[in-house]
DNA sequence: CCAAGGCCTGAATG
DNA sequence: ACATTCAGGCCTT
């Protein structure tokens, strides 16, 4: 019998959904929006704001959802290895931020970035005698000059986060409607933005936008799946284009059901393992 | 519809 | 020491 109560928050950190995390001890700290979050090993959140968030999305019925998207060896395997991994709330700007800064970068490179922004943009504030930067509001990115941006590291990516944000601050993007959308319309509406292509838009929709279907295909999920079913989402070319990726979206929403985005995560996380690489 | 090239940065390799 | 290559996703041609 599996336990699927307890939320292995290191794993959970460590799995490429957030950036602006830090481990201070036995706690972990970090920005959400305008929040500042410290979590303890049992999973315990103490909020900067005192408000209350789902950040651990903790109505989703993980025994259903683990049951499903188990279908296979290796997807059981990966779930029962890292069953505490879980999906997380995020605070939808700086999710959005987020994913638009990572294209064609790194880990290490975009938690960089990010902190500068903030650094540079965000409200500093004391939390448990510790100094932080909360995560810009739309409006301060959106009236930001394009050099200021570039100096926090984000290169050619800044026009799109202050588009991005303009869009947002205009209200053309709003985060509350998107959420009440289903996936394909979100994501329809989300991908106008510049900057976010399918897997931005899939790690948005997923990662802040409540669409469990969401399964972002990064370098990494392809060569997963094409070294672990090579029968079954039979991946005809190296690069992927939009047509196929849509395709292919279909395919595994096909296989692995509504919650397509915790195998995504599962075996990401698993496979980043194998290969020993480096996370926050 | 698809293919190819450019964008930016830092790490790894020669 | 320096130059080249690579990793990474999106947009334009």
């Amino acid at each position: 019998m599996l336990d699927y109560c307890t939320i292995n928050l290191e794993n959970t950190i460590n799995s490429g959904q957030v950036f602006l995390w830090k481990r201070n001890q036995n706690n972990w700290y970090g920005i959400n929006g305008r929040d500042v979050l410290k979590i303890n090993e049992s999973g315990k959140i103490k909020s900067f704001s005192k408000q209350k968030i789902d950040f651990f999305r903790e109505k989703d019925n993980l025994e259903e959802i683990l049951k499903s998207i188990s279908k296979d060896q290796i997807t059981k395997e990966a779930v029962k290895k890292y069953l505490g991994l879980r999906l997380l709330r995020q605070d939808p700007f700086q999710c959005y931020i987020s994913f638009i800064v990572s294209s064609n970068s790194n880990i290490q490179k975009i938690k960089i970035c990010l902190e500068n922004i903030c650094k540079n943009f965000g409200k500093k504030v004391f939390f448990d005698n510790n100094e932080f930067f909360l995560f810009p509001e739309p409006k301060i990115l959106a009236s930001a000059s394009l050099q200021e941006l570039k100096n926090c590291g984000t290169g050619y990516r800044s026009n799109f986060v202050k588009i991005a944000s303009e869009m947002v601050y205009s209200k053309e993007i709003n985060f509350d409607y998107l959420k009440k959308c289903d996936y394909f319309t979100a994501k329809e509406i989300i991908s106008k933005v510049p900057g976010v292509g399918n897997k931005v838009a899939d790690c948005i929709l997923l990662f802040s936008l409540d669409k469990l279907e969401a399964f972002p295909l990064d370098r990494w999920m392809i060569r997963i799946l094409e070294k672990y079913y090579p029968n079954i989402f039979e991946l005809s070319t190296k690069s992927i284009t939009k047509n196929q990726y849509e395709i292919l979206h279909g395919k595994i929403t096909n296989y692995f059901g509504l919650f397509s985005g915790y195998a995504q995560q599962f075996l990401f996380k698993m496979e980043r393992e194998n290969y020993k690489k480096k996370w926050l």
